[in-house]
DNA sequence: GTATGATTTCTGTCTTTACTGAAAAGTCTG
DNA sequence: CAGACTTTTCAGTAAAGACAGAAATCATAC
C-alpha cells in the first residue's frame, strides 16, 4: 500500500524550475500535447543548454523510448533543434529561445494540421452539394459561409506568418489601436466594462 | 463476424450533408473536441433549425445521455443556444449561424482555458524563483520572456474580442496590408515563394 | 399529491492514447 | 568488420477518455 514515488533529478532542482516543468507538462494536455512532450520542452527551454536523450529521460524519470518519440514530436513542431556537440556522438537538443519565433512555428503547424484539412473537407462538401436538389439553399449557404471564413483565416495565417516577428510584436502590442489607426471608424462596443477583471482562481 | 452498421437518419440525408457531419465530427479530434460534440454541432449548424436532444440522438445514432453531455459542452463554448419552442416542453437547440461570431466565442473560451492558466503558472514560478539563488539569470530571463509574451497575447485577445466582428473581418481581409499601412516599413521577407501551393492530397 | 415526459447523473464497458521495457536497427571507432 | 554506443521500433501494459444504458432527478400538468 505504500506509495512509491520515483526519485528523479527533478527533485533536486530549484522549486521554481521544478514547478515550471511539472505544471507546464500538465498544461500540455490543455493544448493538445501529452505530458511527456510538454515536460521535455519545458526542460529544454528552461534548461537553456543542449541535452541528450538519456539525460532528459533521467531528469524527468521517464522511459528512454518515450523521450525519443517525444523529441521527434517536438522536432515536427520545429521548436527544438539538434545541435551536434563536438566529441560526442549523441544527439543533443536545444529549445528555440525566442518565444515569438516559437509561437510562430507552432502557429504554422497548427494551421497546417487544423485549418488546411477543414478547408478540404468543406470544399469537398460544397462540390458534392452542387447540383443536389436535396440540399437546401440555407444549408448550401452555411457551408459556403464556413468555407469563406476558413479560407480567409487560411490566407491571414499565411500572411502573418511571413511578417517578421519584431514587426508582429509591435502590431500586437498596439492591440485595438490598430483598428482606430486604420480608420475603421466604428465605435467600439463598450461592453464588459463593469466586470472585475483578473480575479484569479 | 458480420459488421453491424447502425442505420441512422443520417443515412437518408443528402451525401454532402452527411459527409459534412461525419467529417466535421472526425476533425473535432484535431481541434480537441470529441466526435459526438463535433457531430452534434455540425448537425445543428447545417440543419439550421431547432432540434431537441432525442431527435439529435436518433439522427446521429448515439446515446441520449451522450447527447445531453455534448450539448452541455457546446453550451459552455456558447456556440449553441436553447430556444424554447411554444407548446413543447422539450429543450430545443440552435447553433450560432454567424461564423465570425462563432469563432469569437470559441476564441474567448480558448483564451480563458489556455492562456489564463498559463499566465498564472508563469507568474507563480517567477514569484517562487525570486530570491532563489539556485535559479540562474538565464532561467529567470526565460520565464520572464514567456510570461511577457503570454501577457501580451492575453491583452491582445481581450482587445480583439471586443472589436465588432464586421470590423475584424475587414482587418483580417486586409492581411499583411495592415503592416504596410501602419508604416512598419520593414521589408517583408520574400521567402517561400517558389513552393507550389495548394497541392491538395 | 400522482402521472407523464424530459433531462441529468451514474456505472460499467469499450476504445483510444500514453507509456514502458526489450529487441532491433543504425552509427561511429578502431 | 567487430564491438561499443545510440537511437528507433515494436509489443504489451497502464491510464485516460468516450460512450451506452439504466437509474435517478427534475419539471410540468392534471
Amino acid at each position: 500500500m505504500t506509495e512509491i514515488t520515483k526519485i528523479t533529478v527533478l527533485d533536486h532542482m530549484p522549486p521554481a524550475t521544478r514547478r515550471f516543468i511539472l505544471q507546464w507538462g500538465d498544461m500540455g494536455s490543455t493544448w493538445g500535447v501529452n505530458r511527456s512532450v510538454a515536460q521535455i520542452h519545458a526542460l529544454l527551454y528552461i534548461g537553456a543548454r543542449p541535452m541528450h536523450a538519456e539525460e532528459i529521460a533521467e531528469t524527468l524519470g521517464i522511459a528512454r523510448s518515450n523521450v525519443s518519440n517525444s523529441l521527434k514530436e517536438l522536432q515536427s513542431w520545429k521548436i527544438i533543434a539538434r545541435t551536434p556537440l563536438p566529441g560526442d556522438r549523441r544527439d543533443y537538443f536545444v529549445a528555440e529561445a525566442d518565444v515569438w519565433e516559437m509561437a510562430m512555428r507552432i502557429a504554422a503547424v497548427r494551421k497546417q494540421r487544423e485549418i488546411d484539412p477543414a478547408l478540404e473537407t468543406l470544399s469537398a462538401c460544397l462540390e458534392e452539394a452542387d447540383g443536389d436538389k436535396d440540399v437546401s439553399d440555407i444549408q448550401r449557404q452555411r457551408l459556403e459561409d464556413l468555407r469563406a471564413f476558413t479560407l480567409t483565416m487560411d490566407r491571414w495565417y499565411d500572411q502573418m506568418l511571413n511578417v517578421p516577428t519584431p514587426v508582429l510584436l509591435r502590431m500586437v502590442k498596439m492591440g485595438d489601436k490598430v483598428v482606430k489607426l486604420l480608420g475603421f471608424g466604428q465605435k467600439k462596443k463598450a461592453k464588459e466594462k463593469k466586470k472585475t477583471k483578473n480575479q484569479a482562481a
